[in-house]
DNA sequence: CGCAGAATTGATACATCTCAAGCTGGGTGG
DNA sequence: CCACCCAGCTTGAGATGTATCAATTCTGCG
């Protein structure tokens, strides 16, 4: 089952599809071409681990397409997701020769990796890969500190809701009709992985997602196919008050 | 009561306490020079507001001396604290017009500010600038990861116990003798705005001392004035296994 | 001295967890 | 093709940790 379909292994820089939005962003040709020559493609398959926390990483990356988690585990097995990476998502910290948490491939998944060294010493002569990724940390950081109030203050509802739109609006972002209608998409997450996420046990994320359902809050097609009929009906049960601010 | 005691406010850098670890940390003495022409000292005292959130930002800058907290609020008043601000920690973005949190002063402070722009282009032409800060920016997206942790799955006694070993660790790295006996602080914070980095009420973040204390966890003189006699005995508490990691 | 903010303590309510029992849907082997 | 199976999910009933509401008690300060 190993071989299984994948995008071209030996994709150009040019055509891919995250070219304008991951930490090769702002490169230029030549610079392009640099990264050609330490970059090469892994692919994992739905459920594997790419890196375990601990272990040491002899390369960083960005994920081209497919879903993975960022989680830590406590020695007693409570797990909490720190992260959640999306195509264009960089993964690994220039400068650590650890990993700091588990990164588990949710769905079938592609990554470009940039083998480290190498990087490190590119990113000391280019600059704009170094404002890049800072650029990318900071927006990072606010993400995080997002998810701070959604675990410290939010209720179980409320949680689900802003998870929900999270979801909804990383993806709308991917697609590129951004029609104003309807909000459809699946879940790329089991309800124990949204546990993980918002700090709660998968019994109560079952509740909530029903109870929303009732509420005509979300509509379900199986246990993945979500619909959200009024999107800002969904940003009132997430407690927030504007339309979510810049960062995505 | 605005001329409140501060420290010498025309400092130079090469006499700054925080010389070493901010983010001119990097710097020769020419960008120093160049960092002098754009920086002025502002100081703050105990409760005032540095930054509002949503307000325009004409600098960003590190503090010197004290301690400020960077908190989100929701509509309905519910706080959570997203951030401890330490000496040496920078606040603002480049890159950025509005202030994303409120920044309030807990203690008498005293901030290094660059003006905004100038800093910005600055950035441009120093590469020492920017990768300081990117380190520091991977630091504090480390720590909001692992306070994520704390905050999704850790109990109340455990949350106490975590934030006591987080700045009885920090205050340790702040002075000069490490020594291996007790550890000794006050706390920086009042209960309620414990309450608000722990996503507990004051109620229960009182209890949780008190029990703490009971058990010989922890030891007060007055409100604020702990003595740590085990640390380890403390990071069990906190349901951290080793000794906290690298990463300060 | 006595006030005001901060903290502690108590009694009760309630949200979420825990434990347990079924359900559902897609894949597999007989 | 059907029956079975299993992971993922839903639902229920009761336990429990934390919030809420309400008094007191500290502590520093004018």
């Amino acid at each position: 089952m190993l071989g299984n379909s994948h995008p071209d292994l030996s994709l150009q820089c040019g055509d891919c599809p995250i070219r304008h939005r991951a930490v090769c962003a702002r490169c230029d040709e030549d610079e392009l071409d640099q990264l050609e020559e330490i970059k090469y493609y892994r692919s994992f398959e739905a459920g594997q681990t790419i890196v375990w926390s601990g272990d040491r990483m002899d390369f960083v990356g960005s994920v081209v397409t497919g879903i993975a988690t960022l989680t830590q585990t406590m020695e007693d097995g409570r797990t909490q997701m720190v992260g959640l990476l999306l195509p264009s998502d960089f993964v690994g910290r220039p400068g650590r020769a650890m990993a700091a948490y588990d990164v588990v491939a949710t769905t079938d998944l592609v990554m470009c990796c940039f083998r480290k060294k190498p990087f490190e010493d590119m990113m000391l002569h280019t600059p704009r890969i170094a404002q890049r990724l800072l650029e990318m940390t900071l927006d990072e950081l606010d993400a995080a500190r997002e998810w701070m109030l959604v675990l410290g203050r939010k209720t179980a509802r409320e949680k689900i809701a802003s998870l929900l739109a999270i979801i909804g609006r990383r993806d709308a972002s991917l697609k590129v009709s951004a029609g104003a209608g309807q909000m459809v998409f699946d879940l790329p997450l089991t309800r124990e992985a949204m546990a993980d996420y918002l700090g709660l046990t998968l019994e109560t994320v079952s509740r909530q997602i029903s109870s929303l359902k009732r509420d005509g809050v979300i509509e379900l097609a199986g246990k993945r196919h979500v619909t959200i009929p009024d999107f800002d009906r969904l940003l009132e049960e997430a407690g927030d008050d504007n339309d979510g601010g810049l960062v995505a």
